[in-house]
Formats: C-alpha cells, structure tokens, sequence
DNA sequence: CTTAATGTTCCCCA
DNA sequence: TTGGGGAACATTAA
C-alpha cells in the first residue's frame, strides 16, 4: 500500500490531528508489527506529548516530547484517526483528545521505539540534486529496478513508483544503472520528481486497501501508465504492456517505448 | 487450489 | 565485498 505519496498523504492527514496530543495510553498484540517487549513499549510511550509528525522516506516519524516512534506501513499497513478496532487492529493509542488505531492484515508494517533504522535511509528522491544522483546511478553495478528499490540509494519508491518512473523516463528496467548516459539519467532524476510530485497531488494511489488516515482514498492509479496494466496497451505507442519479474517483483513496462 | 499482492530482510551462491 | 535470486514473514482476493 504504502510508498513515498501514500506516506506523505498520510502524515498531512494525520499531523493536524495528532500534533499537540498526549498519550494516555497503548496497547500493542502483534509480535511481527511491535517485535520485542510490547509491554515496555506501551510504557514508554504512555504520557508522552506528540511534538511533531513527518515522512521520511516510507517511514512516519512521530517525535515525542521524549523520544519517538518510527511507524512503517509495510504492504497493508494503515494508521487511522477513527474507527473501531477489529481482527487486524494490532496497535491502538488512547490519546488525551480521541484515539489511533494501526490496522495490518498481513502484518509487515512495524511500529518501533526509536529513529535507528530511519537514520541508515539514502536520500529522499525530492531532495536528492541531478549531480548527486547521477553520481550514484554512475557507481551501482546493478539494474535501475533494483538500485530505485533500494532505500539506501533513495528513500520511498516502491514497484508501482518505479515502474511509473521507468515508463516515463523511457528506460527499461533492466538497463544497467551505471551505463546510463547522462542525458538518459537526467530523464529518469526529472521523471522521479514530476511523478512523485503528481501521486501526492493527487493523494497517492489506491490499488487495493490504501487509505489516508482519514479513511480517504487517493486517486493517482487512473493515471497509472504501466502498472497494473499487463496486456493492455501503451498510451502512447498503442503497444500490449510486458509484465515479468524483475528484483522479485511484478515488473510492468513497454517494450517500445523502454529502452535497455 | 494456486497465484500474486503497494515491503523488507536474510541466506546462499557467484 | 557486491549483487542476484529465492525464500520467508501473514493474509486476502481473484
């Protein structure tokens, strides 16, 4: 569900809400979303006042007057302001004014103490200028799909964000990173930042379960370009869209239009 | 019944 | 040391 939109989308629906509230309490039932001793956990969150919450990469960054929160999403992750708890509710914050519930079916997503892994993230993909990121392109032996992919180059693409960003930059994803030309990697730095730029106006892509903190849907997946569209045709050269496998993932791109 | 799904990590091998 | 492939994690929907 969750990649770099989606997030942002949910820390702009969540901080005005959450901002200025204090904890009373936790309540944590998942030994895969909040490994280690959720009881300590809840203890060290109980009583502590939300100074401040943001996105950095596909993380949510909730500091506390003492500490903070590292939330990931992970595949079905979702933070809600409203709602009931139910089967898949496997965090719930009691705050002083009203309540936030994190919801998981799969349970991939991870609530922990602390910004440790946050701090080893690569860049952010909005931040990062064309001669760094060239640069980096210049040094990875790997294909685009996989060094896009991997947050210690960049911070919050997934495989719907890079399929979009390949398609639009007209690079196939298995052209190899260092072989860019930098005119072609140029394409791809100004790609990243329109499409990403665009999912977030658009409040991010709702594929199956996405939804913002409100319980509000995004709608940048009608302008998805290759994703999910195997079989159908190109919107540009009128072409059926491949889908392979790609760094263990579904890999949707034109054929035509996506040069290796 | 089988397969794939917006993510990350770990293990094995080259 | 780097990087690729595959499996694992848990659940649902097609």
């Amino acid at each position: 569900m969750p990649e770099l939109p989606e997030v942002e989308t949910v820390v702009r629906t969540l901080a005005p809400y959450l901002i200025g509230r204090t904890i009373l309490s936790a309540r944590f039932t998942s030994r895969f979303v909040t490994p280690g001793n959720r009881a300590k956990l809840a203890r060290q969150v109980a009583g502590r006042r939300i100074d401040s919450v943001a996105r950095r990469g596909k993380f949510i960054v909730i500091r506390l007057d003492e500490g903070a929160l590292a939330v990931h999403l992970g595949m079905t992750g979702k933070l809600l302001t409203a709602g009931v708890a139910t089967a898949h509710t496997h965090g719930i914050f009691t705050l002083d004014d009203g309540v936030l519930l994190y919801d998981d079916p799969r349970q991939f997503g991870r609530i922990e103490w602390g910004d440790a892994r946050v701090r080893k993230l690569g860049p952010e993909p909005l931040e990062i200028a064309l001669p760094e990121f060239s640069r980096t392109l210049r040094g990875r032996k790997t294909h685009v799909k996989a060094l896009l992919l991997n947050q210690a180059f960049v911070a919050g693409l997934g495989n719907i964000y890079v399929d979009e960003i390949l398609f639009h930059s007209g690079i196939h994803p298995l052209a190899h990173a260092s072989r860019l030309s930098a005119a072609r990697a140029a394409k791809l730095h100004r790609a990243m930042v329109e499409t990403l730029r665009l999912a977030i106006e658009y409040r991010g892509s709702s594929i199956s379960d996405y939804v913002d903190a409100e319980g509000n849907r995004g709608d940048f997946q009608a302008l998805h370009r290759v994703y999910g569209r195997g079989g159908e045709l190109c919107t540009v050269c009128g072409t059926a869209i491949k889908k392979m496998v790609v760094a263990g993932r579904g890999t949707h791109y034109c054929s035509v239009c996506q040069k290796r």
